[in-house]
DNA sequence: AAACTTACCTGGTGGC
DNA sequence: TGCCACCAGGTAAGTT
């Protein structure tokens, strides 16, 4: 499923077919998804030119002059950029066709669970970060904001297991499942401790190695696990160096002892009873 | 009031 | 083969 790294990857791959264009046609093939489409899309986008993308937590931004198109990929989206004419396959919900040097592109998402989204936010309902689903996002991981130390003064409130409070999103965006599980083992950390018993020292070795696995997946393409396709079509591989996730009763590859799976908050946690304390 | 918990949306998968 | 429980991420609603 599209975590940071599958989103950042995303955009990377879009961002030379569509930076710079003139909108010229725009596809629903249904309502909406999670919610439903922006009212009048076609008007509102036809004709302008996209400025730039960018990126907040799993979010993708397509910048225009007058606002900006939010999409998020949920758990099974994924967008491609194809030549016009290639008919539309089962759950190819929207199509945003833009100009080209060689004629027109077609930016198409694909999502067969529908949790994804298009929304539009106008330049005059304010800054983007007012918008509802992107205020009280916490910092990005891979900016300068986001260190040990912001991760232990943010929790010292925190009485929910540390797993769960690096997923809720509200200190650092983007740490998503599987990321929130590999992180903890390279931190040796115990997925269930309280947020705020942990101390400054382990709060470090947290920051650090959410930043360098995210990294690094950027790097390799990010993972495909199940449902992500590159924009390219090609599959990243990072699935293939987890530690923990999806590796239940598998030896630990540090110690050999079987990784332990456990529910928290109705979520799979994957872990080392002896690496992680 | 802030922190926490639970339910829910959907379709693909795998067990029987 | 068909049925059905299960799983996933992030939001909303409900609870402490």
């Amino acid at each position: 499923m599209p975590e940071l790294p599958e989103v950042e990857v995303t955009r990377r791959g879009v961002a030379p077919h569509i930076e710079g264009r003139i909108v010229q046609q725009v596809v629903l093939r249904r309502e909406g998804l999670r919610w439903p489409f922006p009212p009048a899309l076609s008007e509102l986008l036809v004709g302008r030119r996209i400025t730039h993308t960018d990126r907040r937590g799993k979010y993708l931004l397509i910048c225009f002059e007058h606002g900006t198109l939010i999409v998020h990929l949920g758990m099974s989206g994924h967008l491609r950029v194809l030549p016009p004419g290639v008919e539309p396959r089962k759950h190819d919900h929207f199509d945003l066709v833009v100009d080209g040097p060689d004629g027109r592109q077609v930016l198409r998402l694909h999502d067969p669970r529908r949790f994804g989204a298009v929304l539009w936010h106008d330049k005059d309902e304010g800054g983007l970060d007012e918008h509802m689903l992107l205020r009280g996002l916490g910092v990005e991981p891979l900016g300068d904001g986001f260190s040990g130390e912001l991760l232990w003064r943010a929790t010292r409130k925190r009485s929910a297991p540390i797993k769960q409070v690096l997923l809720a999103g509200d200190i650092v965006v983007g740490v998503g499942n599987i990321y929130a599980c590999e992180s903890l083992f390279r931190a040796g950390i115990n997925p269930k401790t309280a947020a705020a018993r942990i101390s400054r020292a382990r709060y470090d070795r947290l920051a650090d190695a959410i930043k360098e696995i995210l990294a690094a997946a950027i790097v390799q393409g990010g993972s495909t696990l199940k449902d992500f396709i590159a924009v390219n079509g090609q599959s990243g591989y990072f699935q293939q160096t987890y530690f923990v996730y999806d590796r239940a009763g598998v030896p630990c590859r540090n110690c050999g002892t079987p990784i332990r799976q456990i529910k928290q908050g109705q979520r799979s946690t994957f872990y080392c009873v002896q690496c992680q304390r």
